[in-house]
DNA sequence: TCAAAAACCGAGCAAGCGCTAGATTTAAGA
DNA sequence: TCTTAAATCTAGCGCTTGCTCGGTTTTTGA
């Protein structure tokens, strides 16, 4: 049995997923409650998924996806150390926050996922990492940051991600402004 | 049924949990395997706690109380805003490095607890917090560091805790050389 | 128009879950 | 020593879980 990946209703599916999963945690989302919010029976989640890991697979792929192409797209024509630091943590909270349903999912729940699903998805935090390997290496290069990088791409990625414990939609501050906030307290405006 | 929360007994039960826990999460961790790791069977937990979620709840608890203990113990005598800073800092990473277990789960399993359990433990993290909050205020009042500052006690903990993902206690850098490093990377050395 | 494929339903199974309760053993204090 | 309380065991109850499977409905595309 061949699942389709990449179906329209399929991506429906994990987008309600990801909200459940956002809400209670994965674990705590049984396959009825994700079935409720879909509008089908139980069952026929199965013929969407092979099991209920894999739901959890396609959720932190479909943000991850999205978060790499977004700072691809934030990262082109831009020069600069210090601008693409900018433009790069501008690009990263505004994809966590808006996203967030599947990114905190990223975060928190990748413990229950299966080895050959962690080995993709890894690959792909990997990827997304380096991206901010290269900014932070630049900096450094051209002196507008000191110290062992891959501890300040550590701090920084750990300072942005904190930001779903506490960052509230409705209030005043955008992620633009949080992403200002944190380059200027290392030094970056 | 009152049960005693201070008994010797139930520390050490506390600290089991503590490690099962952050191996494999709360909600895939069974009263069996919490049992068989205590060396009893699993009715004779239910003497020690209520249920699943106050083993959770105490794991937590023992863990806040400690670090308070030991942040405070850390800030007792020191003069200066840096100082002061960078000793809760080290203090900060030393409790979350060496008592991994409890802090990983407090964390992230804050969601599968009753109401009432985290009444108790919210008060305990936002005086937690209050701690840090003073000496970042104490920080911008004698100008070594600017901007808003319950948003820089926020990048300040979330870069923190976010050790947790990646440190490796058997690597060459010790909890202080984080401390340091991120002192250094605010601009407070 | 009509066959094939995709989506879904209904019913339920086997396993594991948190938790209970009464009996039994162990430890503590007078 | 003897009483009482604390700690543990044995056995299992009632419920939920992820998942299966054969059959039905809906959608698709030639």
């Amino acid at each position: 049995m061949t699942l389709p990946n990449n179906s329209k209703r399929r991506k429906e599916l994990v987008a309600i997923a990801a909200r459940l999963f956002f809400e209670q945690g994965y674990e705590r989302t049984t396959v009825r409650m994700l079935a409720d919010a879909m509008g089908i029976k139980s069952g026929s989640l199965f013929h969407h998924f092979n099991d209920k890991q894999e739901i959890l697979c396609a959720v932190i792929q479909d943000g991850m996806e999205s978060a790499i192409e977004i700072a691809d797209a934030a990262l082109a024509d831009v020069q600069g150390a210090k601008a693409r630091f900018r433009a790069l943590a501008r690009a990263h909270l505004s994809t966590l926050l808006n996203d967030r349903n599947a990114h905190v999912v990223a975060l928190y729940e990748w413990r229950s996922l299966s080895e050959s699903s962690l080995s993709v998805l890894i690959g792909m935090r990997d990827h997304y990492e380096q991206l901010w390997q290269q900014v932070i290496d630049e900096c450094v290069k051209e002196g507008v940051l000191k110290g062992d990088t891959p501890l300040i791409r550590r701090f920084t990625l750990g300072a942005l991600n904190w930001t779903v414990q506490w960052y509230d939609a409705e209030g005043e501050k955008t992620p633009d402004d949080l992403a200002n906030a944190l380059s200027a307290l290392i030094g970056l405006n």
